[in-house]
DNA sequence: GCATTAACAGCCG
DNA sequence: CGGCTGTTAATGC
């Protein structure tokens, strides 16, 4: 890790509370609560830092406190493939710890991130003890079975100024993605690995959403203007 | 036709 | 300067 970016990058200032945008903090008990901020610890992962790496021994849940990370991996011809993307208040890493499993994916920071780390043990305490925890992960888990269920489906069929829509709808989803503000930067180029179109398409795209009032396009970055709208592109027909 | 890669000029921080 | 954007041209399925 790249330790003299730690000290030339301005520091995110602490919210008082690193909890504040995550859903299951607040359905926890507040005994439940204590034994989490005592045992959850945070670090600092820099844009363009790897959080962790496809084939780790997982003994975290993780979630994003402040900042934008992606979970990613490099095809055998050296390609970028993009799955998800997390923003503030979002939680993973479930699945490969409820298994005990290797981690299946790279996680890399698109900017500068903090990142809050569940011990394992602790994560199993809370599935022991909070109901609330337990209907929390099952929801998640179903939010996210919705959301590639939808990938294989715009795979195959959909166009691709859609297929962009909703990737960046997914990306901005209340549940999974709960703390994010509307206006992200990143780039083009990334959207596109996201979205699997090249970065010349992606634009493409953008600017059609753009015109549609769905979004607005910045420097190195996007503001959602209308995330149902994006949700529902292209909505009727004719239009 | 439509998407992709390559290349380039222009812009921003 | 380095990274990102917006375009165009060449190429491929």
């Amino acid at each position: 890790m790249p330790e003299n970016q730690l000290a030339t990058t301005t520091p995110i200032h602490s919210l008082d509370n690193k909890f504040a945008r995550t859903i299951w903090a607040s359905m926890l008990a507040p005994e439940h609560m204590q034994k989490v901020e005592a045992e959850v610890m945070e670090r600092f992962i820099p844009a363009g830092a790897y959080v962790c790496r496809k084939g780790d021994t997982v003994d975290y849940w993780m979630g994003v406190i402040e900042g934008f990370l992606k979970m990613s991996s490099i095809s055998p011809e050296g390609k970028t493939i993009t799955f998800s993307c997390m923003l503030a208040g979002g939680w993973f890493g479930e699945g490969s710890l409820l298994k005990t499993e290797s981690r299946k994916y790279d996680v890399v920071a698109l900017r500068d991130t903090r990142v809050a780390y569940m011990p394992r043990s602790t994560f199993n305490w809370l599935l022991d003890n909070s109901i609330p925890f337990n209907r929390f992960l099952l929801q998640q888990l179903n939010e996210r079975l919705g959301f590639f269920i939808s990938l294989v489906e715009y795979d195959r069929m959909l166009d691709i100024d859609t297929r962009v829509a909703r990737c960046l709808a997914a990306m901005f989803h209340p549940y999974l993605n709960p703390g994010s503000s509307m206006q992200l930067q990143i780039s083009q180029e990334e959207i596109g690995y996201i979205s699997s179109v090249s970065r010349q398409r992606a634009n493409q795209a953008l600017q059609v959403l753009e015109k549609k009032k769905l979004l607005s396009v910045d420097y190195g970055g996007i503001t959602i203007l209308d995330l149902e709208g994006l949700r529902k592109f292209p909505g009727e027909p004719g239009k």
